[in-house]
DNA sequence: ATCTCTAACATGGGATTTCATGGTATTCAA
DNA sequence: TTGAATACCATGAAATCCCATGTTAGAGAT
């Protein structure tokens, strides 16, 4: 019997390439956008060498990772009730709304229109690594949002305490 | 330590392409309608060159797949009971009702007539890629469906966390 | 530490191909 | 022969490929 599992076992996240740091590039007026050389490095399945973006559905900005990324989110609807509505609404808000972006030879990605306009892009792009996916900003935008969240994160610092080590 | 698991007689996901995105074409008056290429790229088993379509029996638009989805179907109605109201049901539903539809040279599908009217579709139509399989819908039908879909989502995100995913 | 050379990277522009779509011709059956 | 279905071209727009350029980061030598 074939299982394919997503548990402790296979994602260690410790082994895991991940999606680091923070990067703007341009994007032209074709559309096309450099994805940073330490993202490239992370999304590759052997099939299918690109990313995928898909418009957040928490605010105006992309959010996106490798094809792994969407399989590991298919085997999760797909582990839940296929007559849960949320489960239809997830499937519809994520895989209708996301898109396929290969890389040309130079590693850049062409933005559809809608997508650059859902998030407010005007020639500039800013790459946000979130570990096992990534976000793509309006540097302005972005930089606004930083800032509260740096707020968010001094009131909560008592949360991100490390077991075991005694600062 | 929480697992998830999709057993046997499920496709195996990592080799698997998958429908995303979305994409409105024209049908025109000879029935004709250009499947978006991404999905073309997506349905071929050597054998068939096209999708399969049926329409939905959850509301006023057509589902379809490439063949091996049927297959796979098949196979998971065989792995039922023969008399199971569900079962039977479902052959009626999807197979009975199922078109295969062939590509012609430039990537199209004839649709025909009583599909179109059993979604509505009046000159346009709506590819909604849902991993697995796709839909077609009228445009404006989808817009206000979709509408709703996002709110769903929205509201349900704290279920959709992946295992290891920080955030 | 400083300099230089090299390789990787981001970016721009032009050429080429793919894609969606409209139209015409051809085939087949009634 | 007439209608319908199918195969075959034509076109404009958009996406993709290919090559060139400037810039940065790092390695190695001095």
């Amino acid at each position: 019997m074939l299982e394919i599992c997503i548990g402790a076992g296979e994602l260690r996240l410790g082994e895991m390439a991940m999606f680091l740091s923070t990067a703007t590039n341009t994007l032209d007026a074709k559309g096309r956008l450099s994805v940073p050389a330490d993202f490239r490095a992370v999304v590759g399945d052997g099939n299918f060498d690109g990313i995928v973006v898909w418009p957040s559905f928490d605010g105006a900005y992309l959010e996106g990772g490798g094809i792994k990324l969407l399989q590991d989110y298919q085997a999760l609807l797909e582990s839940m009730d296929p007559y849960d509505e949320a489960r239809i609404a997830f499937e519809r808000a994520i895989f209708a709304e996301s898109r396929r972006l290969s890389f040309d030879g130079t590693g850049r990605v062409t933005l559809p229109k809608d997508l650059a306009e859902y998030a407010g892009l005007n020639g500039r792009a800013t790459f946000i690594g979130l570990g096992r996916r990534f976000e793509i900003w309006s540097p302005e935008a972005y930089e606004s949002h930083a800032e509260s969240a740096r707020k968010m994160a001094r009131e909560n610092r008592h949360r991100l305490r490390l077991q075991g080590r005694p600062e």
